[in-house]
DNA sequence: ACCAAACATTACGTTTGCGTAATACGTTAA
DNA sequence: TTAACGTATTACGCAAACGTAATGTTTGGT
């Protein structure tokens, strides 16, 4: 009966390479999200539950902090959890068949479209906020400039 | 002791000017919101409630249409109702004093930086997208492709 | 073997942004 | 004036996205 190691070293060429498992509080700290919300994500199926031998702790791979990452990405611009579900998916799954292939163009055109309807959107409002910037600056300049 | 008049109508030069004054219904339909939000949006101060006598009910102007919408952009961008609620000001109040025009200044340029810093954001997103959707494609012209 | 940390699980709490009655007036067209 | 409909106010409801205990189990170090 062997014990779990919590880090594995391996030499190859001279060279060691650790491996070192890394656990949720790790996981939180390197993706910058709590603990919480690693746990939530798992719990509505948006991350896979980390590796484990039975009941013991989740380990988890760097993936994990892409994942978290993207995630993040996503809710920036404006996607629910739920919504991001799919995509999610695209980014981290290799989709083998060619039915699954094709929806996945399906469902990144359809992201594409809604990120240039956002590029629009936000390019609008700059241009307003810009307007609005240069009316008061004429303003003071008019004021206090020579 | 006069009585309110629903609507008013002005003639000038052969024309007549119908100033039909809007309840809350008439403002909730053109605006695309329901009543609901508006009352919402009055609670917490992100619009003003509409003109009244007394105790009677409220009457808007086509200037609460365009706040709401203005309301709309802004939470398409990300902005939650309580961050939103100076910019919104900015757009429908006329700062009389130079100290409110320095501060909404300030709070423009701020406004300024989160939207390129968003428009940055997504424009990475979309470049991602991109170029998964190239990849997919790719993959279809080598397999379906002559 | 033992203890302090870190982790797992469960469950109730919180904020945001409204939805949805319920009840009581106000307004208008007939 | 009176029925019918639009409003005002109050209050409970709800989904999303976690926060925050509380309690028990694992793990790593000595």
């Amino acid at each position: 009966m062997y014990t779990l190691r919590h880090d594995v070293n391996v030499m190859f060429e001279g060279v060691i390479f650790m491996d070192k498992r890394m656990r949720i509080g790790e996981l939180a700290k390197r993706a910058g999200v709590t603990q919480r919300t690693i746990r939530h994500y798992e719990s509505i199926g948006l991350m896979p539950p980390g590796e484990r031998e039975g009941k013991g702790q989740h380990y988890y791979t760097e993936e994990s902090i892409e994942r978290l990452r993207k995630i993040d990405q996503l809710k920036k611009l404006g996607l629910s959890l739920d919504e991001m579900r799919e995509v999610v998916q695209l980014y981290f799954i290799d989709p083998s068949g060619v039915q699954s292939k094709r929806k996945a163009l399906d469902i990144l055109r359809q992201h594409l479209a809604e990120a240039n309807q956002k590029l629009n959107e936000i390019q609008q409002f700059r241009g307003e906020i810009q307007s609005l910037i240069e009316h008061f600056e004429r303003w003071f300049e008019k004021r206090e400039g020579g």
